[in-house]
RNA sequence: GUCCCCUUCGUCUAGUGGCCCAGGACACUGGGUUUUCAUCCCAGCAACAGGGGUUCGACUCCCCUAGGGGACGCCA
């Protein structure tokens, strides 16, 4: 049997670190057993999956290296590749689920849904479905459905007992089918959730070995669940440690870089950012800290891997992204750091240079802090005439909160943006945009803030608003909670 | 709240009952090489969450407590 592994991202954002670090174990050890390795589309959410997420995944995977066998783009036999050109597949296996009493319809109204949540909650149960419409006769329910009522479809679970399954990682787990949600598999759309699109793909795609990230843990039952009720043969599992935050959360875009362009755009380079991956979680036998993707491929054995969350340090792996420049030979280290400078969206500024130059030697000076770190700041970087400390923290924390909101990364859109949050806490634009210059530029005079944002990208633009933060001496939690409240005042007077 | 997972230096980790009064790496501190800086070299700091068992012997096995994390969506 060969081994063929999988990684099934959903294209609804920039592409996660979190990604890549799975998608090198799956790589790396269908490689070594000679097998393949699959990427799959996870487009089952209609609303919020785009086409330009999907090319930013493969993009930044292909950045680092980690090529699929099959795939959306290069195809393969067990294709196609994209959940959403799948539906006809799902639908079949969900009748057949309904057909056998092992799923049923549900025609529940959002809004009951909430309610039978919240009652659930105050009484402090688990909030789950309570089964309202599993008692339809399998002839009212299709009459119903005939008839053009909106249903979703879901998993039936036993009503007692336990549910044991294998993490190769962990060892045994069981989970009692009490604790087990009714689960959506298909929705009133007529697209399938992640449960039974991966369940029925990872049979269907020939997977034999299932690596991903532990948030899935708490699920198995429901994969479990499914592999029984179609016959199939349950896949071996490993759920490997999510990486984390300083604080131990869950490594999360507030609190770190998390896109993988961010590491691209600040100059870390792949075979380093990889072997940094490889060291979470995991380590060589020898102990050895630097190696290649050959020596990780040679090496890397699954029990080695530990269940512990590990904490993403950018300290040792810009240490470790030292090393590897090092190596390189000279030759090698100016090739490769020019064409990272050789920005093509550094042409968008290009008008704003001549206006400023009289000479080449005076543009890169000009672009110094869009390319490269920006000036510290120092005590004075912030002292504003109307502006006391406070403000500006907040200012630049409703900057950050403000940018999240902006789906089109473009200078006319953040400014907008901006402006409207500005106008909102009753700053003047101007007092508003000083301390996002200098937390941007690092600088009182520079390019305009609004191309200067663009140009540097969003996690780079949140970094450099949260070291301005924590220089001006962060925010505590009380602050924080009083901003959160007056955030949501702001932003829920809005609608 | 319920369920599940986890728990070795600040951080990444080695360790699968005696080799461990716990080893390596990053960070930090001190020293050396160097016209500066960086690199490099040397040294130092620093951990088995707590409590019970099991055992001749526990970092390693079991139980409890505590702490951390995750899940509980017509998101994945």
């Amino acid at each position: 049997m060969t081994v063929r592994t999988r990684i099934a991202p959903s294209p609804t954002g920039t592409p996660h670190l979190g990604t890549a670090y799975i998608a090198l174990f799956n790589k790396a050890f269908a490689e070594q057993q000679q097998g393949q390795f699959i990427l799959r589309i996870e487009d089952s959410d209609a609303a919020r999956s785009t086409k330009k997420s999907e090319i930013d995944i493969c993009e930044s995977l292909q950045w680092l290296n980690l090529r699929w066998d099959e795939g959306p783009d290069v195809g393969g036999p067990r294709g196609p590749y994209r959940v959403s050109e799948r539906l006809p597949i799902y639908r079949e296996h969900a009748q057949q689920l309904l057909h056998n009493g092992c799923a049923f319809r549900c025609f529940c109204s959002p809004e009951r849904l909430v309610e039978v949540r919240q009652a659930q909650q105050k009484r402090k149960e688990t909030p789950k479905y309570d089964g309202h419409c599993l008692g339809l006769s399998p002839q009212e329910s299709k009459r119903r459905a005939d008839a053009g009522e909106p249903f979703v479809v879901r998993l039936r679970v036993p009503p007692d007992g336990e549910c044991t399954f294998t993490d190769q990682i962990r060892g045994e787990i069981t989970i009692p089918w009490q604790q087990v949600d009714m689960q959506v598999l298909v929705k009133s759309d007529g697209f399938p959730t992640y449960h039974l699109c991966a369940t029925v793909d990872d049979h269907l795609m020939g997977i034999t070995h299932i690596l991903r990230g532990e948030e899935w843990l708490s699920s198995c039952p429901k994969h479990v669940l499914l592999y029984d009720y179609f016959g199939w043969d349950f896949q071996k599992l490993y759920h490997l440690p999510l990486l984390r935050n300083k604080d131990q959360s869950k490594m999360s875009k507030r609190k770190n870089p998390t896109g993988i362009h961010y590491y691209r755009d600040r100059g870390y380079i792949p075979e380093a950012l990889l072997n940094y991956l490889g060291t979470m979680g995991w380590s060589m036998p020898d102990g050895r800290e630097q190696f290649s993707y050959d020596e990780f491929v040679e090496k890397l054995d699954l029990k080695r891997i530990t269940p512990r969350g590990p904490v993403f340090d950018s300290e040792k792996l810009d240490w470790l992204n030292g090393v590897y420049l090092r190596d390189l030979d000279d030759a090698d280290f100016q090739n490769r750091y020019l064409a990272w400078a050789q920005r093509a969206d550094l042409g968008k500024l290009s008008s704003m240079l001549k206006e400023r130059a009289e000479r080449f030697d005076q543009v890169l000076p000009q672009v110094a802090y869009l390319v490269g770190e920006p000036a510290p700041f120092d005590a004075d970087s912030f002292v504003h005439k109307s502006l006391v400390n406070e403000d500006i923290v907040k200012i630049l924390d409703f900057a950050e909160r403000t940018l999240d909101t902006v789906a089109d990364w473009q200078s006319e859109a953040i400014a907008a943006a901006l402006r409207s949050t500005a106008e909102k806490c009753s700053f003047k634009p101007r007092e508003f945009l000083a301390p996002l210059f200098v937390a941007i530029s690092g600088k009182k005079v520079a390019l305009p803030l609004f191309d200067s944002i663009e140009t540097l990208g969003e996690e780079l633009t949140r970094a450099r608003l949260r070291t301005a933060i924590d220089f001006l001496g962060g925010i505590s939690n009380k602050s924080r909670k009083k901003l959160d409240k007056e955030w949501e005042a702001l932003f829920s007077s809005d609608a």
